[in-house]
DNA sequence: GTGGACAGAAGTGTTGACAATTTCGCGCAG
DNA sequence: CTGCGCGAAATTGTCAACACTTCTGTCCAC
């Protein structure tokens, strides 16, 4: 089941199946080879995970993300990762981020400056990944998933929009900086204000996005 | 089905099944008197919201928090619950507040002067409920309803330790005071700090909660 | 008396068929 | 030409039976 599952959620994440798209039954046990009591545990779970909404008797139907739900979610991303970034300063020591600060500063600079932005996404996701790991708290890891699942592609919009990118990263080499000396509240409260940066890029630019 | 789910997942959170009790398919379908299929998928659902555990072929028991879990969700619970506090200042007039100030600084008082601590944990829940709703973040809500499940006990063996509880309400007057004159800042951080030293108590007197 | 193999019991995992509901096309009255 | 009702098709909801895994108790060899 968790096969069936786990493909479906990264198809929905990555958008490979639009939003507002009906997930029919017995297609997906045709597809996947197998009854369509497994493909129903899949689908509640995803309900369960926010992805898709089932009405009864008519389906399930990915879910699509309105104006509203952008913005209860960048506040909770603001003092979910706030935290992840407190705690992992708290519990890693501090050269840890030696070189993330190194890469942001240097390499990434270019990067963003000749507008390769496609490699400055990864980079990007995978210290955001770093840091949740760093936290070393499930039960956070387990939420910022839930949430990241939903927005995936909305981040990846907002950080190519226009003078976004360097914005971020500025904010990133701040952020590191406080954690490379070990100053946790402080990384925190930088990473609260960049992400409150990010919802106002959105905010501006909401109907490029949406 | 959701009748099922809920009915087990307000049962497990008041402990009504305890902590690592076994959950038998042909039990519960007997008991519902539906099949087995339909308890499944309940069971799936406790799953996914981390209330139950549950091992191939060998079914489903009841989570049971271990000290990190506790401390993990503590973490949570402050940056969460401090949003809450924010939002609903922002958003609701500060008048709003204004009775159950009044309720804090008079009557409750008197109530854990007296030690009639089961009517204060009565006031504190529905107080925290009145917060959560005027914030009107949906998807806030739920992440604290997923926690709040899994340490209702536990945050009720908190209040009724010693001086517990004429801390907690003094703590609870200052954000009432800093919401009933709009200062979203300081009640966010007045919350945070409330839950901070709720953390501490629980730290202090573990072997008698758990 | 002790340890291991084996068989039966108990419980979970999976499936296919059937029931209930919604959707959509078609005919018909106005 | 449009709106309404009806019935067939499509789709989801529910169930009971079967398959597989794990647990348990008994028997026998040593």
């Amino acid at each position: 089941m968790a096969e069936i599952r786990d493909s479906l959620r990264a198809r929905i994440a990555q958008q490979h199946i639009a939003p507002g798209a009906k997930l029919r039954e017995t297609d997906l046990a045709e597809e996947f080879g197998v009854s369509r009591a497994r493909v129903r545990d899949a689908l509640a779970a995803l309900e369960q995970r926010g992805l898709v909404e089932r009405i009864p008797n008519r389906g399930a139907v990915v879910i699509r993300l309105d104006l509203s739900q952008v913005f209860y979610i960048y506040d909770l991303r603001e003092v979910l990762e706030g935290l992840a970034a407190r705690l992992a300063t708290q519990n890693a020591p501090p050269q840890t981020w030696q070189e993330d600060l190194a890469r942001f500063r240097g390499p990434l600079k270019d990067l963003v400056g000749r507008g390769d932005l496609q490699d400055y996404i990864g980079h990007y996701e995978a210290l955001r990944r770093k840091i949740i790991r760093a936290a070393g708290n499930p039960v956070l890891a387990e939420m910022l998933d839930i949430i990241f699942e939903k927005t995936q592609v909305l981040i990846r919009r907002i950080i190519i929009l226009p003078g976004r990118a360097e914005v971020g990263r500025q904010q990133h080499v701040a952020m590191l900086q406080a954690m490379s000396r070990g100053d946790a509240e402080e990384a925190e409260k930088l990473r609260r204000s960049g992400l409150r940066s990010a919802k106002a890029a959105f905010d501006k630019y909401q109907r490029f996005i949406l």
